[in-house]
DNA sequence: TCTACATTTCAAAAAAACTGAACCTTTATG
DNA sequence: CATAAAGGTTCAGTTTTTTTGAAATGTAGA
């Protein structure tokens, strides 16, 4: 079987005799002479078995088929000439594709924007974002699941082998539902009386290490949901109670959905970092390091 | 500036050494040498700057540019195939695209399956679903909006210029909301009575033509909507009343959500049928108006 | 009719692609 | 460890494809 007898330089052809109007000015833009053109056309209507102009007037006209292949060929030639450039991309340290981790503690949300302006930047580098909680998130890194991850430093598992910046501050706040009991009271409530309610936590979702816990353990009344979301969700309901992010809660405090209830215990804020292995150096994940802020905590 | 240095061919060579496994079993499939692989590789390497294989070891290995260059590559090969199989069919017939006209009786999704079925045999043939009502659908048609159009016969212009194909029957009924006071008792209401409540109807769509008027004609309490799926829903929310055509209110009659008032005066079950211009005879048009049976009534 | 384009034809020239034999290298094997 | 087998490249020569320029054809407009 012979092979496929469209050709870039046809598209090319039929793409500047669109663009000029004649054979003679699509020439001069291809820095050809007006038989070469000839040439090329002539050859693929006789290999395809059709005609690409219907040359019974003065001036050659395109038929349907011909306008299709003009028509969609400017798609391929645009989409040959992006994997071009992506490809010497790649060839000077750009990854092909990169594995970005994100903690539930953070609105996924708020990546978007980055992981867009990025796509459009750089089209043939395919982004994944994969999510994960507490050590899960580092476990994604440590086992080469992810090149980079947005965590908490909480639960730095102290094992070396990467490297972390910091990009913004989390402080969390103990919140109920408006309609909940310990709403009532603003304050002073023992950790007896916060201890009749169900604690909300967000599951560990490592599958090897040791799952850690979050804040002060209290055995009983634990209710795990799987992201930070579910967690807000169920305590917006009154499901339970818990320290939450205050980023990602902010509009329910002032809508008054959730009361923060402080605690005599003081909850030293948390640092959001990104968090890489050490040697990996290429350059997407140099784009991401820098341009990630404390825009995604939504602040 | 000089062109891109990614050929077709290297696309090809590419696929066939990552499919054989070797420079040597890719050169036979394609019916070349070796050294001719070589040749095509070291070109496009040369021209485009980059390493596309690895020839540390024994074997060459592509680089991640040239995995890239394969992957992508790959479906821009079926895009030039397809592209060239398309253009050979509408050298042989086939439309560029194809306009259907659905008159608003019909749920438009029955036509989804079809339009999906044709999209996966000519890719590269665009279906265009327009929608009318009325003498509006028509006048799609008569005006060169539409090169196929489905409507009922019931207000068939007179105008010659094309052909129909009748493809099913649809018995309009005259029903109510199952609050609605009409829907106490099955029949025997007079004229007078009905005419007491709003009628909906269907505006019609037509620009140039004079509106046609469906039914019988009462001048007071008309409430005009765009679609039959707003009369539909008008009438579901009992806001009036007036005939549908049964194929689409099957299930709220089997519910119980409309009921069926029987009048004394008999509607002849109107026709369902396509319609297209004389002498238009491409394949794409013959294809659907071979495939457009009562399936879309949904019976 | 004459002129100005627009395109094609054709033979020759240039460029690109292909071939086959010789030649490295690395892996497999007795 | 010597030898064979296999993968890939180099290179000079050959074949094929593409380009060129001059001449020919044909159409539209003055």
């Amino acid at each position: 079987m012979a092979h496929n007898p469209l050709s870039l330089d046809l598209l090319r052809a039929l793409d500047a005799i669109d663009q000029r109007g004649s054979f003679a000015a699509a020439a001069e833009a291809l820095h050809k002479v007006p038989s070469a053109l000839t040439y090329t056309v002539q050859k693929v209507e006789q290999d395809l078995g059709i005609d690409l102009f219907d040359r019974s007037g003065h001036r050659a006209k395109m038929t349907p088929a011909a306008r299709l292949i003009l028509e969609e060929g400017r798609g391929i030639l645009r989409d040959i000439d992006n994997l071009a450039s992506s490809a010497k991309k790649i060839a000077s340290g750009w990854e092909p594709e990169l594995r970005i981790g994100v903690d539930t503690v953070f609105e996924p949300a708020r990546l978007y924007p980055l992981v867009h302006e990025f796509n459009e930047a750089h089209p043939y580098i395919k982004v994944h974002l994969v999510h994960g909680s507490l050590s899960g998130t580092w476990e994604m890194l440590i086992n080469g699941d992810a090149d980079l991850i947005l965590s908490t430093d909480l639960l730095d598992p102290k094992i070396d082998g990467y490297e972390t910046r910091r990009f913004g501050e989390m402080s969390m706040v103990f919140a109920v539902a408006k309609n909940h009991p310990l709403a009532s009271n603003a304050c002073d409530w023992t950790h007896e009386e916060i201890e009749a309610y169900p604690t909300i936590v967000v599951r560990d979702s490592s599958k090897l290490m040791a799952p850690r816990t979050i804040g002060w353990t209290r055995q009983n009344k634990l209710i795990t949901v799987p992201t930070m979301r579910d967690k807000i969700e169920a305590q917006l309901a009154g499901l339970g109670v818990g320290y939450l992010p205050r980023h990602r809660i902010q509009a329910e405090l002032d809508s008054g959905a959730l009361v923060q209830v402080k605690l005599n215990e003081t909850n030293p804020p948390s640092e959001a970092v990104i968090a890489w292995r050490t040697g990996v150096t290429g350059k997407a994940l140099g784009w991401f390091r820098e341009r990630i802020d404390a825009e995604v905590l939504g602040v």
